[in-house]
DNA sequence: CTGAAAGCGCTTACAG
DNA sequence: CTGAAAGCGCTTACAG
């Protein structure tokens, strides 16, 4: 690859010439502009980016870390991140920790140490005070999904109110024993639809039935697991709320084993629809997240607060968005 | 953060000592090494890769660009080529490019440019070119899924055998009218499964059924518009062959419309199984290819060509993997 | 066994 | 308007 010195030599100039008359950063005599313009091209020079880094301290890159990325609304974020950063002009690393604290403190260490200048993180909560060191540290770090510490911003849904709604259009439904399949309450956003289940169940008088698996939470497995744990304890159950669309699909099949009839004798809600939800056999009723809109601004904020001078970043900040119940076949 | 500059100081020493002391790489007497280990931990010392990447001429990452991770095989992909790159070491940068040539073009010019070592692509064919002038830059290149550069090494399922087994399973079961939903001939994997669904079925004296839409190629939408043209035009229609998963969700969901039984009337069966084929109401039957495994195997061997002296690279190697009949309730 | 020095490819005060 | 020089944080011949 051509460098600065084969376009100065070319170009007859010094290579700080170069550097100044390629990157506008100051007054260059339009002539030598153009010769330098000119060498570069026939050289076909690109700049090396890991000099540049080095040299400014700053890398245009930003690591997203996420606990999957397969039927989970982690890849529809991730491409959300991806468009807004690339028309930031900054490259994005992602990894993915399968929910391993371990995998996840490997992770961040990795990208502390020069691969990024940012991270967007949706983590498991067991390195938060790594998160704030790092932060410390002078890397931005924005939780999205998951807001596991609250000293660090985030870019969350409203995990609380979309548990109750969906109770209450359930209700409204003429559902009366309605059933949760959810994940682990030390994660943000199974403890907010948790809380907004258990709430508006009081609200209305309803009886509270919780299920649990020792599948992964975030399985097929847990919520077929699950929804024959409701099914078997509670026969009058009408309703099924599934934390998210892969537990869902759990549940279709259990009711499709048991040869029983959905919407007609069981609705099904999943809590955190992605695309999936709308191409299935029965498609499924979901409360939506802008998942690609969240991803956006998780890359902006965390854009903004690397470009922000070291003496005014901006304050943490925490942005909730809301969900929109969109009623499909299951319901 | 600590630079090794610091380390030296705390411990006394030079730094090229720390750096070698660190590195292992030359002898350190025990004493000085203690030291030096000692004051490394102590500022929690951890070397900045790029300074070491523009020093070495080497960043320990690859870049992976791919069309898409939503709902599509990449993303296990993916994790098998994440899970084998750390474990040897690297980091992996991705991009997604939606199958846009420019947008293809623009992650190529980047990854290039002292962002990775080495690229794994499933690429869209028009930067042919480009690949292999960064190939012949000395960064190594290997394509995966998408075979589109006979010059460049590649990771592949044999799509045409898969293609040619299932128009023979499909008959074994009974079924005389097959049709074929597909993707543009001008990708690799679309070609060789339409190969060898003519060959198969000119072998049993079958006739040929073709569609398109204008949707997206590997879409919901594809799947469906296509299942209901095949549906119209031939009524004894028995079969209908998905090239991928998605485009299987479309057909279930065109079947059901219209009050098909499957497996009954018509059976259904995907070229290329990923998880989402057995989760379903009625599940999927699918060709599986071992995408875990050939994300491994791709980290594998762009890394190991990364690592050959530029004197001995390994010489252009295409690998095929077979594919696996998972029959289920779909046919 | 360890230090001094050069250099990876850039950017950016500092002169002039 | 442009050049010479320093330096980002490392590694690695070269001495000794």
């Amino acid at each position: 690859m051509a460098t600065l010195k084969d376009v100065a030599r070319l170009a007859c100039v010094d290579i700080s010439t170069v550097s100044r008359a390629l990157n506008n950063t100051s007054y260059v005599h339009p002539e030598t502009k153009k010769r330098v313009y000119a060498a570069a091209k026939e050289l076909g020079y690109q700049p090396n980016v890991m000099a540049q880094a080095l040299r400014q301290g700053k890398r245009r890159t930003i690591g997203v870390v996420v606990p999957r990325l397969h039927l989970a609304i982690f890849s529809e974020i991730l491409q959300g991140i991806e468009e807004e950063a690339r028309s930031l002009g900054y490259a994005t690393l992602f990894c993915n920790t399968e929910d391993n604290p371990a995998t996840e403190k490997e992770c961040l260490n990795r990208l502390r140490n020069g691969f990024a200048d940012g991270i967007i993180i949706a983590g498991t909560g067991y390195n938060n005070r790594l998160l704030r060191d790092i932060q410390a540290s002078g890397i931005a770090v924005v939780q999205m999904v998951r807001r596991q510490e609250k000293r660090l911003s985030s870019i969350v849904a409203d995990y609380e109110a979309c548990g109750n709604d969906a109770v209450h259009f359930l209700y409204e439904k003429g559902c009366r024993e309605i059933g949760l399949i959810n994940g682990s309450l030390d994660l943000a956003p199974y403890k907010g639809r948790h809380d907004g289940y258990c709430k508006a169940v009081k609200q209305l008088g309803l009886n509270e039935y919780l299920s649990q698996s020792d599948y992964p939470v975030n399985s097929f497995e847990h919520g077929y697991e699950c929804a024959n744990q409701l099914l078997d304890d509670v026969p009058k159950l009408d309703a099924i709320m599934a934390a998210v669309d892969i537990q869902g699909l759990g549940v279709i099949r259990a009711l499709t084993e048991r040869k029983i009839k959905m919407p007609e004798q069981v609705k099904l809600i999943s809590l955190t629809g992605h695309a999936v939800g709308r191409m299935l056999e029965t498609s499924m009723t979901s409360m939506e997240m802008p998942a690609h809109e969240m991803g956006k601004k998780a890359a902006h904020m965390v854009i903004d607060e690397i470009n922000a001078p070291a003496d005014q970043k901006p304050s943490t900040q925490h942005v909730s968005f809301g969900t929109v119940l969109v009623e499909r076949e299951s319901t």
